[in-house]
DNA sequence: GTCTATAGGGCGATAGAC
DNA sequence: GTCTATCGCCCTATAGAC
């Protein structure tokens, strides 16, 4: 396959060759498709040498998945860290958005594979994952939370749920993502907007 | 297993036995995760009996992608159109993320099943739900049209691109949703409001 | 560190009895 | 309409040569 051959000549061989395979793969096909003869293909091995780097597949998908929530969180965490002290809530808000979307969208196999097969993976696997994802969920919270002492966000609204509606629609854009029609973050802008400010007009009927 | 002798014990046999005991199974465990033997199993009858029914596996799993987009296009018009026609358009719009979110969170082993698969299957098979899937995408897009001609939603929000944020905000609380605490319908009613209103506060420091 | 070869098992699907 | 039995395939994982 051209796919197969393009990734092969690229990557590295050795563990590293292997997992960044194996992230493409994943992220394309999902958890059930993709098996260790075709990561080794891609990786430009055979597959019974993957097991010198590695003592099972689950093992590989582990190492995949922590990588992948890992990445967005550090991509979010300095673009927020990159703001002044004092910038508007709204700035912040957008790099959060920016940041998930890029990494996920734009730089990420890791993250693209991490969002695509999570679900489809073995309970034992799922939970192996589970502490990276607890901790950048818990960034998250802290973050909004900030912003709703400062008095940007209203105090009605229910903060952990908002965090699964954001975290939920922003990894579903995986799924129609067109890079050729428009950027990540041109989408993360629209998104910021929308939960910022709502779609309801001011001026319509709306009692 | 307890869930499979449940499942066994309720089901009727025959077609729609298969059927719905492969939907609860796919629903939650995933497609490759989820074979004909169990399926089989679930429903009180041997593997080799299904092919009496279905001409192969992909088989069931497209009349049960189509029947689960299907419910929650039926749950959705039916709640819109009890509405009176004047309706306020914050009514319409809470009346859609209740029948999306009840079809799918309450009454929807179809749905959930293919929320849960459908990024997993064949290409096949996908292309097989695509019409049905857009013929709901068509019936969104035209009510939240309307609510724009009535000048209700704001006139620089992006309704294609809004109906994508709000699909998948909706199909990913099937990832954490729990009956226990709380309602579908308050569920729905919550994600309204932020999607109405936005989180920004009014009073605060959003310059 | 990669290879070849293969063990051992589950899968979708088929054939034919009843 | 369901059964039993089985075919052929692909999978993960292992063993041992180089």
């Amino acid at each position: 396959m051209a796919l197969s051959k393009t990734v092969a000549q690229n990557a590295e061989v050795g563990r590293t060759g292997i997992l960044d395979a194996a992230a493409l793969l994943l992220g394309r096909q999902g958890y059930g498709a993709v098996s260790l003869r075709m990561i080794a293909e891609a990786a430009g091995i055979k597959a019974g040498s993957i097991y010198y780097h590695f003592a099972s597949k689950d093992d590989i998908i582990t190492e995949i998945l922590d990588a992948g929530i890992q990445a967005v969180h550090d991509e979010v965490r300095d673009r927020v860290a990159a703001l002044s002290a004092d910038a508007p809530a709204r700035d912040v808000f957008r790099a959060v958005l920016r940041g998930h979307l890029c990494a996920l969208l734009e730089h990420g196999a890791y993250t693209s594979a991490n969002v695509r097969i999570f679900g489809q993976v073995p309970p034992v696997v799922r939970d192996a994952n589970l502490p990276v994802r607890r901790a950048y969920e818990a960034f998250l919270d802290n973050l909004l939370s900030e912003l709703k002492v400062r008095d940007a966000i209203r105090s009605d609204v229910n903060l952990p749920r908002f965090r699964l509606l954001l975290i939920g629609a922003l990894n579903a854009t995986l799924e129609w993502f067109d890079p050729q029609k428009g950027s990540a973050e041109d989408l993360a802008d629209d998104y910021a907007d929308t939960f910022l400010n709502g779609i309801l007009s001011q001026s319509g009927d709306n009692t």
